[in-house]
DNA sequence: GTGGTCTAGACCACA
DNA sequence: GTGGTCTAGACCACT
């Protein structure tokens, strides 16, 4: 499992954790069924307190994506592609209409937002 | 003025009174040389300690949008219109950078991301 | 009397009106026993609050560099020559001190002061 | 780390704390990547209200000197020595620009000002 | 443990 | 009237 912490950023670094799971998980990156890296490995890997890496799982699994086998492990949930498919909307359109908010309210045009997204899709794409 | 606080979402008040102003400027809805609401009148407004208030109007002054004459009160700061139209762009980018870098790793198209745009224009444009 | 007030340096306007006359007599642009112009005119000039500078008046008057004559008006007092560079010499060395109390903690030699120092006067020098 | 903070001469505590730990700082005396001592435990040696240490720390922050690593504490940030070389030398010119405007307005020559920083070095010199 | 936020209320400097 | 500073003490989030 491959992570990105920014100890620099003041976001708090189990919420870069959770967000990064659940992106990877949404986006198939990590397969279901598949066990997690455990707290004390990830902890170590990411030079974070294992409190820290505990409590991103602890939220990942209330939230579902994650199911807890006592003794073994915690291992990522199984979710219908449909589920997936509408969170994954969800959470696209929930950071959007912060854009479009802002933007109606600046006075910036749907098409200058379209040719924005345009060029960061050059940019971020593989 | 007018602003709306939410005081139980966790966003700390002092950040939520920097943002609505700070976008009420850059959107011109607060127009150049203009004099603030006084603390107190503000914070009794919001019914919110005077020294939140003060907090959010001395990083607004320290971020150069606010010019404080002593004694009489907090102006809003004269700005190019390039550099207003700069620092649109620069908060849009910066949210709609989010959105891309989620849609690519989820494998939504640009297309789709341009659709989800276009109906939120549609439900947020006055 | 030729006074120029900046009104967003953070300086209160009365210290200075303060430093700039106290600096004017000291330096003889403002000769001993002339008039003074009156706080009403001054204030309009420099539109500012006349108590701020009855204030100004007031404070240079307890230093014994202005003399009142009631009904009136203020008048520059007579000072020794001896005295003058005599204070003339303290201002300076004040604000030297606190340049080379920082150099020293800097690690920067007296050679680079003396360096910055005569560039500064090549730009200042009239 | 060795502060004195006078109660009575009228700056406010928080600004003589910032500008006695951006000199120990720029001085080099408090090195890169070192933890400062906590709010709190300032506070205490201070005699004074943490707030007031906390906001200190906050304007260093914002200035680029500290970083913050959130539930451990602030550390002095890396700076290029270029970085500080610029700014010691702006700290310093800053200062010795006041000096050299009021020497020129008072009719004394560079070469005294010279002779004044040397005496004021042999003095402060350790 | 760490720092961050907020309150209620005081006092001050400035205009 | 304006904003700025400080206190004492509370509660919260993060590690």
């Amino acid at each position: 499992m491959l992570l990105e912490i920014d100890h620099h950023c003041g976001i708090p670094i189990y919420r870069q954790i959770i967000d990064r799971i659940r992106r990877q998980i949404m986006a198939g990156q990590i397969q279901e069924g598949r066990r997690l890296t455990s707290v004390r490995e990830l902890a170590a890997q990411l030079r974070v307190n294992p409190m820290t890496v505990s409590k991103a799982y602890a939220m990942l699994e209330s939230e579902g994506l994650l199911e807890r086998r006592r003794g073994v492990g915690l291992f990522v949930a199984k979710l219908s592609s449909a589920y997936k498919d509408q969170k994954r909307q969800i959470i696209l359109e929930e950071i959007l209409k912060q854009v479009v908010v802002s933007a109606v309210q600046f006075g910036v045009s749907e098409k200058k937002i379209k040719e924005i997204t345009s060029e960061l899709y050059k940019k971020y794409k593989p």
